[in-house]
DNA sequence: ATATTTTTTTTCGAGTCTTGAAATAAATAA
DNA sequence: TTATTTATTTCAAGACTCGAAAAAAAATAT
């Protein structure tokens, strides 16, 4: 923001134009990219080569041109180009997902990482370990890949440009440096290590999904989930927002209630009293096979009895229902996001919560209708937060052509021109 | 985000970064503009001499520098060059200012306008009488000044780049072109005219006014008030967020309660109906004085009591302090604000205001004690709008200092160079 | 009084970038 | 074969920033 700009800029920007443009709209020739982005036929060619020398994209054959005409040399992404380091940490996992640039999946690996409560220390060395081998498998399938990135999804805020995560509270951190734990222990990556929030990675996630399968979304996009928690992120221009202190969205203990159950938070009336799964399990009478088999057993006990149609369950999902009505109403009137996604048990139970939802929605009276927020639910499942991982870097690269080297070799100051 | 980018927009920006660094750091010479910016001296003499041609900037004697050495050329702003007019229409009201680029008040005006509802086109010609008016007096009295920018704020959600006044019920208007309207009534006005939403600049003003102070402002700031109705505004960055619909931060019916009273908007529980005008009223026994002499009548009434220590009143109050405080938890739940700027009565009632406020967050135990929100209080009253409809024009001229014509004649292709 | 030092500011050539016009390439139609 | 059409590249021009060197303007040293 208040740097000086050079001409390096330029070509940034413009070098990101047009791999964007490749990148949504398929191969096509350089009269095709010159239209499109509103830059000249001659800018198109010096840019398109210099994708080319840093091997992001090749020419892919010919076209005749409708009648006559030069036909067109289409132009298309190379993906095997870049590879990407994706990877979640839960309270007992990490996984970790190699991908190219397409977001084909070309590693993946887990693994229970028993980190001590508080020690980010071990935590990191898992997370290397997994990164390593998948580095392994990598180099070893395409060696000529580019490693662009590996971003880590945390739960847990992760404040500005340095990265630092400034409370874990399932992890027992304080301002943890997990980034430079993780560098640390990975001497020999090449690449950029970020630490990104997992809720706003998946919020990220479901965006380009749902973009994919062709929603048109707006301008701001709130993300609300619940699974082991309720949380969510905030998408302004299909970039994560993520607020002062990295927790925008996190909206568990937004308060739609002014006198209703305590919260561990030590407020009132909190989103995650009548959202998160406790109190779920709770409302559907399931609180000692909790106690005796764990939240999850009772998660998928509460999902049987939803299918079988329990009129408790359904009456606690119904009631709870109203509740994110009023979440999305709050949300909705504070960021004025045009689209609320849905996502975690708020998308695979979302015919249960749906009468609920709506019945609260249904009762304002918008200004004007295509005012009203747009519902939509996820459609990643788990996957999500990893593949939101994967799309922040993508994003990166997108954004940053010049991040990728080059494969030819180009003499500096361009072609050596003879006369 | 998606137009090509040419060595035009490298100029425009450093020229920004220039000017936005004379403005903030008062007169200084070129060395140190070079070091402020990270420019180099030859090229910030280049833009120097460009600002200097369009009128913008001047040189301001010399300053010896420090022991020997040649003195340094002091540089600095020429506010007069500039002039913004700004306009602010309330349900009964419409008041248009004029202002140099310091934000020096060169011509005031108000005037009922009576406009019929649901009839735009009566109230713009009001507006425009006045703009005329307030033009008028300052080409008289400055004639070289530039007008810059006219922007009328209106309360109602202004919606994208085209500037539409999407609904505007106080005023029964539906997908408006105010824009065009006044621009219509003004055709001699050769300045780009915008309408913006009232709530969104007095967060603007108030941002500006506090940082003017020397408050250090975070990344995230949400601004709250109450007077007619209750609004709001988001500020990334200190640019306003506006949201899908130009609606973010029209926070009157977030829902704090799931079974509070009804509202006019078809939900229960919004935030208007504990911290609205009316309900303060009423909770303060004074609806039969509101119904009487009027709403601002018993709002004086009620300021009166106030400091009169009425019981009632007083509890008033600290029942809304408790709403207030919900309602702040909930923004800075779902957007992270690091700070909250309370204005209207929210700011004139403070100490009334506080001790529920308080309340209601004290028992909120946050992340890290750096993680709670700070509540800031406006200080601009009802000048807010005003001044925040005249800094988004001077955050737009700073933004692009090419806008402002040269005086000089600057042959094309710079000075002409003998040999 | 003159030379030297120091600091600020400008000048100048070089390197990048985009652009528009002209040239080249590669096909089809006459 | 020649003309026409469409795609792509080449080339010179113009606009910027940058780094180094030169010029300017004062204080200090000789």
């Amino acid at each position: 923001m208040n740097a000086p700009a050079d001409s390096a800029d330029v070509r940034r920007r413009n070098l990101a134009l047009v791999l964007r443009y490749l990148d949504a709209h398929g191969p096509c020739a350089r009269t095709e990219v010159a239209v499109g982005t509103g830059l000249v036929h001659a800018t198109v060619t010096a840019l398109v080569t210099e994708l080319i020398d840093r091997g992001l994209v090749c020419e892919a054959g010919s076209v005749p041109s409708g009648g006559r005409g030069r036909p067109r040399r289409l132009l298309r992404l190379i993906p095997e180009r870049v590879v990407i380091l994706a990877a979640q940490v839960t309270l007992e996992y990490v996984h970790v997902m190699a991908a190219d640039f397409r977001g084909h999946v070309l590693h993946r690996e887990s693994a229970p990482h028993h980190a001590p409560y508080g020690d980010p220390r071990a935590l990191a060395a898992v997370i290397a370990c997994l990164v390593r081998s998948a580095e392994a498998a990598v180099r070893n399938a395409t060696p000529h890949a580019h490693l662009a990135q590996l971003a880590v999804a945390m739960a847990g805020p992760v404040v500005g440009p340095s990265h630092l995560v400034a409370a874990a509270i399932d992890f027992g951190w304080h301002s943890t440096d997990l980034r430079a734990l993780v560098a640390a222990e990975l001497p020999g990556l090449d690449c950029p290590v970020d630490v990104v929030n997992d809720a706003n990675m998946a919020a990220l996630a479901e965006y380009h999904a749902l973009a994919a399968e062709g929603v048109r979304h707006p301008d701001t996009v709130a993300y609300i989930k619940a699974d082991t928690g309720v949380g969510g992120g905030l998408l302004v221009g299909g970039r994560v927002h993520s607020g002062s202190h990295g927790m925008a969205g996190e909206i568990g203990h937004l308060p739609i209630a002014l006198d209703g159950p305590e919260c561990r938070c030590g407020t009132r009336g909190c989103l995650a009293t009548y959202l998160g799964p406790e109190p779920l399990i709770r409302a559907a009478g399931l609180e000692r096979l909790a106690e005796a088999q764990g939240g999850e057993a009772a998660l998928a006990e509460l999902d049987r009895r939803l299918r079988d149609g329990d009129p408790d369950a359904v009456a606690a999902l119904g009631a709870a229902g109203h509740a994110l009505g009023a979440a999305v109403l709050g949300v909705s009137g504070v960021t004025d996001a045009g689209e609320i996604i849905l996502g975690g048990y708020l998308a695979t139970w979302a015919t249960w919560f749906r009468p609920g939802l709506e019945a609260r929605l249904a009762g304002r009276r918008a200004l004007s209708p295509d005012m009203q927020p747009v519902i939509t639910f996820g459609v990643l499942g788990g996957e999500a937060t990893l593949r939101g991982a994967f799309q922040t870097c993508r994003d990166a690269l997108l954004d940053d052509p010049t991040s990728v080297p080059a494969t030819r070799r180009t003499p500096v100051g361009g072609p050596v021109r003879q006369r």
